[in-house]
DNA sequence: CGGTTTGTTTTGTCAAGACTGAACACGATG
DNA sequence: CATCGTGTTCAGTCTTGACAAAACAAACCG
């Protein structure tokens, strides 16, 4: 899970111009939004919060620095990296030299495949009904025809999705495997 | 939020059959599935459960009915069924001359919209922080090229999941005007 | 007017889990 | 070896939210 790349160190002149402000508050911003999307995701919000800030970040970011620019513990920063490292979202950069543990976000899309997983159980838990209800055609028939549109809507919706995650991970020189 | 509408009442004539059973087995399950299902929505199990009912259920439920089929209390009901209503999931039915409230699910996939708004609400931070991003394009290199995926990925999504939705209102006799 | 049925609101309890500080492990370094 | 730097794990606190029981409200009925 760990990535071996050279790190540039980030650039310690910090000339703070009108427009840097407000970066730094659009910055402040969208991280805040990355963390609120992120919890209804059922994620903590420290994970959403990293993410963003990992997504801004055009350099791997040190462990320490996380804790720092995010104000919470270093035990969140272990925890929640090592979560959304798990999850693929994530990865910790090491350098030759360095023992101290850097970030980067997964170009990859790998968050969105869990909401694919997550449609896909939906149809599959209509489809499992609409067997057992096959039996009595009877009583099923507006019921039948509900778990229809159910079905119907959850592959479409997964396939879309599927589809789109190719297309990008095509159109950005990767290839996944086995989901099309 | 109430629909008026005749009931027909539910036969009370229980013959219970073998191929009865094991629906009621499925129903079980898939009633559970779809508690689970709404849990990672951040919605309470309960009204993921009264979904699950109600998608099931051919005519109209009775409110004490729901507490004693799903054994939650009558408060548990009467909060989930407020929420749902109010989220358009489902919809209240009275009768004149019954005091009682009855619930069916909205046929109209009121709960997808919610979908379809989280991720135009994602899009929309990515395009704020790209545009607070734009005076320096410099820095911008990696990190914008990484909100423009965001953002198409996010956008693509949202108007697909909206294509379907139309495409299942159309065929299904339901026009839904402004979604298009 | 009591009393009954039906649904709502309030109040309290309980569990889950996010977050932290502190202890810990472990390698590097003087 | 003592110490520092770095990350992890543990134990505890605090918040959140689901759920229920009970009090409540309102409509109906005798």
């Amino acid at each position: 899970m760990t990535v071996f790349e050279p790190i540039s160190v980030p650039d310690p002149s910090a000339e703070s111009s009108a427009a840097d402000f407000s970066v730094r508050v659009a910055e402040e911003r969208f991280i805040e939004a990355m963390g609120l999307a992120h919890e209804e995701d059922r994620l903590p919000r420290i994970a959403g919060r990293l993410v963003g800030l990992l997504i801004l970040s055009p350099e791997p970011v040190r462990f320490d620095h996380l804790a720092a620019r995010l104000r919470v513990s270093r035990a969140s920063i272990s925890t929640n990296t090592r979560l959304l490292e798990n999850m693929g979202v994530i990865q910790r950069v090491t350098r030759p030299g360095d023992r101290r543990d850097y970030f980067k976000i997964n170009e990859e899309p790998g968050l969105l495949l869990r909401i694919v997983d997550r449609y896909r159980a939906r149809q599959a838990s209509a489809e499992e009904m609409k067997r057992a209800l096959l039996p009595e055609p009877d009583a099923g028939g507006v019921v039948a025809e509900r778990l229809d549109r159910f079905i119907r809507f959850y592959s479409i919706l997964a396939d879309s999705l599927n589809s789109v995650l190719a297309a990008m991970a095509g159109g950005d020189g990767n290839s996944r495997p086995g989901t099309a």
